[in-house]
DNA sequence: TAGATTGTTAATCGATTAACAATC
DNA sequence: TAGATTGTTAATCGATTAACAATC
């Protein structure tokens, strides 16, 4: 049942990064499923309900293993279980934010991070008004204080939400700390070598673009629409 | 020197999804140039700055017809003026943000709208602490008025910060208003024909998966990594 | 058992890269 | 002119879809 090419830890090796941006997707539609009650669906259906082919579901959860049952379909629960399990939702992740302004508020405030079983310890800020301040019952600490309070607590994950000037300064004092992932918000491209740090450059201008790209040449083309899904998956 | 298979307006038809979400890359790239004073730049050279090969460059931009001079290389400011017309940074477009929560109060603040051409013409709530105030200039209105405003002002792009289960409804009548454009955030997945309304989806909580999986990857592996690139340009 | 639906292989499609002739 | 670098075609690679045997 189990054919997967190469596994290290219970994980695969290679996952295509087509499969990997996918599988949020699912996530969030087999949650919306067991909050309605359903205890078992077929490629076929889910397929219908998320708009791609009963081929791609089944080939994407392949990749991981054998999840469903011939003739029966998928167990919703089971499924779910396993793709938060991949997801890493119960691995009780923690992360800190760094910025208190405007977007890390946000983002503090967002129901996001509880729902995906990762822990906002504290925010950092440099800014008097902000130090001292509490954001969704997270305070906000000195930025100055950051390298202590890493080495007091596991932190895995930076969100980084500071003015664009600091952003490469501190992800390389991030580094230092030996956080493990950064979510980079803030504009500046930021790389270093996956098996130091895993970066997610997150581009909210980016998606603008786009949707400004689509509106002007469906303006332009006014009404010949080819049709094309609606739904940037990203 | 333009051979585009077929053309509309000026506008290709078809331009592949994976060239479109590359563009806003571009865009930055090249303004980022510009503001270092550089003239002219070959797309090896780009290749090598952007990390991606000088063939998908060059593949890339003839979508749009031929931007270059052979033995010369791109003039920046002509082509990054190209990309920003594609773009449609130069439209106009008026936008609206629905909510003036956290998430809409942060959006509204950062910069992005109008270094991208946009403008924001008003939010929209239904609470009374919100209705009234201004945010980076901007009135809050109450959700009542949305149809007067949008027949007294063109509004092509709204911006979806309000509750969950407000989101389709809202959505419903922004499409009453003829709205062109919907940027939403809030884990709903809407769904129009494109003909109708352009809609992007923007999932922040997807990208927290995609570290979280990498994260986890990378831990247990640890440490033959793949060497894959960390930018994830969606 | 018969029907349904998976897991998986093979075929197709699209996107990326390489190569090179055109040309500035 | 010679050198550089594009535009563009052809080759490769990866991802999606179709098909079907395995099996619940």
């Amino acid at each position: 049942m189990e054919q997967i090419e190469e596994e290290l830890y219970g994980r695969p090796v290679t996952v295509s990064p087509a499969v990997v941006k996918r599988l949020p997707r699912y996530y969030r539609y087999l949650r919306e499923l067991i909050a309605q009650g359903r205890t078992r669906i077929s490629s076929g259906e889910l397929a219908d309900l998320m708009n791609v082919t009963a081929s791609q579901i089944r080939q994407d959860l392949n990749c991981f293993g054998g999840f469903g049952q011939q003739g029966y379909g998928y167990n919703v629960s089971y499924l779910f279980a396993k793709i938060s399990e991949i997801l890493a939702v119960g691995a009780g992740f923690h992360a800190v934010i760094i910025g208190a302004g405007d977007l890390g508020r946000a983002l503090v405030h967002l129901s996001m991070f509880e729902k995906r079983g990762v822990d906002i310890l504290a925010m950092f800020d440099t800014g008097e008004g902000q130090v001292g301040q509490q954001f969704a019952g997270v305070d906000v600490l000195p930025l100055d204080s950051l390298e202590d309070f890493c080495r007091e607590n596991q932190v895995d994950i930076a969100v980084i939400t500071c003015p664009k000037d600091q952003v490469k300064p501190i992800a390389a004092r991030l580094v230092e700390c030996k956080v493990k992932g950064l979510w980079n918000y803030m504009g500046v491209e930021l790389k270093y070598d996956p098996g130091t740090i895993v970066v997610e450059n997150v581009h909210l201008g980016d998606f603008l673009m786009i949707l400004n790209y689509r509106i002007a040449s469906r303006d332009s083309q006014l009404s010949g629409g080819k049709g094309e899904a609606a739904e940037t998956d990203a």
